[in-house]
RNA sequence: GGCGACGUACCCAAGUGGUUAAGGGAGCGCUCUGCAAAAGCGUUAUUCGGCGGUUCGAAUCCGCCCGUCGCCUCCA
């Protein structure tokens, strides 16, 4: 089956045939990283990570390469405020990005390339837009001439003398047209600067993408990813640089995310109205975070609300009560056809990732196996196919299949688990001479410290999980 | 002002011309239970922001209106 996906630079759906068949190269712009990054930002960090997983699931190899800017006036900003270098806060907040991906369950890039070792390549790329006459030199800044590139605007829709005519670019009269943009900046005093042809200075924002992206990924790849709000300037300018120099097609395949909104409001680090991601591990699981993101399609805005994540979390459960149960369920006669349902994700996926669809056909799956199972029984073979699709899709592309309880904190303990056994047995022998007043003062003491109690036919089973009077705010 | 996205049940959200409008959460009923919890099963929109139009037929196409959001400036 093809995959089809949206293409921001046609603004249509295409069959996705990648340069290179049975190979995709992927890029997805990173963090700046002066601060630790919101909830928002892991939005597109874990719809891209879905993306490539999904690639991968439908055979694909991928490299996937994803930037770290660790240079930039946010960085020298932040540094100032806390006295410290630039390269202290850059180290500090790279070392917590990749501890809130892992976290999080992002799968790591093939390379993270930093801007701050990619210097020298960045040189030599604008060194050739200015020898081409694409940029231009301005008292040790250089400058991208948006005129010297006819083709300005193909991505986001914008024209450059609209853009001028907008009056909210600034005015800056050393530049040539008012849309170019910084390709090298000229250093400050007491700025971290690197040599090159123009004195010491340091690389735009746009630049370095263009370039770490074309490093290790071709002067042409196939995917491009990134939030909505990166289609004008950066990705735009990101076109006009690499396609100036190499005369050759940049980026095939341009995706965008939708926003995470919070009260119907774009969340960004400008308004103020944000959480980071840190926090929100604190109070959500990774896979119910990431559940609730895919329950809405990646291009459309999602809005932030507790109650959204929670009830995520609680879904997400059921796939690992399921998963459960494919283990402990018992053979029967009957067979059950998986491929209706691996078919279903499929054509879901492959319809621009609609990864809401694709959950449907999951719990779908899960219901009908269980109906089956209850109405006579299903053989080993179709278990053990219903299993290994359901992982793949499950834990495997959507990584939001829950931890078995043995791995949750606290209950991998032996001792822990003794313990609870032990209480468990008294409280059944407490229960057995209708004593359910202490029995239940067991049990709810249990359930205090963050241990359920299940009483079932076959025994009292029991989980755990942190308890929710540690809620905080 | 220019460009663009969206409005589907109590909440979230698929579906973009044709059988009964997916799925999740919540609610309700049931099974299980000493009672719970958890889990499972069942159930909850003659209707898709409003009004017109095209069509044998529209949530789905067209027009207008109302409402929400985003980009045009650093931002995922």
């Amino acid at each position: 089956m093809d995959i089809y996906l949206y293409n921001t630079l046609t603004r249509s759906k295409e069959k996705f045939e990648p340069l290179e068949e049975g190979k995709v190269r992927m890029y997805t712009c990173g963090p700046t990283v002066y601060d630790y990054f919101h909830i928002g930002n892991a939005r597109s960090f874990v719809v891209a990570d879905v993306i490539r997983r999904y690639l991968e699931y439908a055979g694909y190899d991928v490299t996937f390469v994803m930037n770290i800017t660790d240079i930039d006036d946010k960085i020298i900003n932040r540094a100032a405020e806390k006295g410290v270098e630039a390269n202290d806060v850059a180290r500090e907040f790279t070392e917590a990005f990749f501890q809130d991906i892992e976290a999080l369950g992002v799968r790591p890039a093939d390379v993270y390339p930093k801007a701050t070792e990619t210097i020298d390549d960045i040189v030599r790329h604008v060194e050739g837009l200015v020898k081409s006459g694409a940029a231009y030199v301005v008292e040790g800044d250089v400058y991208f001439s948006v005129e010297a590139f006819p083709e300005y605007g193909k991505l986001s829709g914008k024209n450059i003398e609209e853009l001028v005519a907008g009056a909210l670019v600034e005015k800056d009269e050393r530049k040539r047209n008012p849309a170019d943009f910084a390709l090298w900046k000229a250093a400050k005093p007491g700025e971290p600067s690197w040599e090159s042809p123009w004195g010491r200075g340091r690389p735009g924002w746009h630049i370095e993408c263009s370039v770490m992206s074309q490093k290790y990924l071709g002067e042409t790849f196939d995917i491009h990813a990134g939030g909505n709000d990166l289609i004008f300037p950066h990705h735009e300018n990101e076109i006009a640089q690499s396609e100036a120099l190499t005369g050759k097609q940049f980026v095939r395949y341009w995706l965008h995310f939708g926003f995470l909104r919070i009260n119907e409001e774009k969340m960004s680090k400008s308004l103020g109205n944000f959480i980071t991601a840190r926090e929100a591990l604190k109070k959500w699981p990774a896979y119910g975070i990431r559940f609730f993101f895919l329950q809405t399609h990646y291009r459309s805005p999602l809005n932030l609300l507790p109650e959204g994540i929670e009830g995520a979390v609680k879904g997400a459960a059921k796939f690992r009560a399921f998963r459960d149960e494919l283990d402990t369920m018992d053979d029967g006669a009957r067979s059950f056809d998986a491929e209706p349902y691996r078919e279903r994700f499929a054509r879901a996926m492959n319809d621009d990732f609609n990864t809401p669809a694709a959950l449907g056909a999951l719990f779908d799956l899960m219901h009908d196996v269980r109906a089956a199972a209850l109405d006579g029984g299903i053989d080993r073979p179709s278990i053990d196919a219903v299993r290994d699709f359901f992982d793949r899709a499950v834990d495997g592309v959507f990584g939001i299949l829950p931890p078995p309880q043995e791995a949750l904190p606290g209950a991998g303990d032996a001792l822990v688990g003794d313990l609870v056994q032990i209480l468990i047995d008294v409280r059944n022998d407490l229960r057995k001479e209708r004593n359910f007043a202490l029995a239940d003062r067991i049990r709810d003491a249990l359930a205090a410290a963050g241990v359920t109690l299940k009483d079932g036919k076959d025994g009292t089973a029991w989980s755990y999980s942190p308890p929710e009077s540690t809620t905080r705010g």
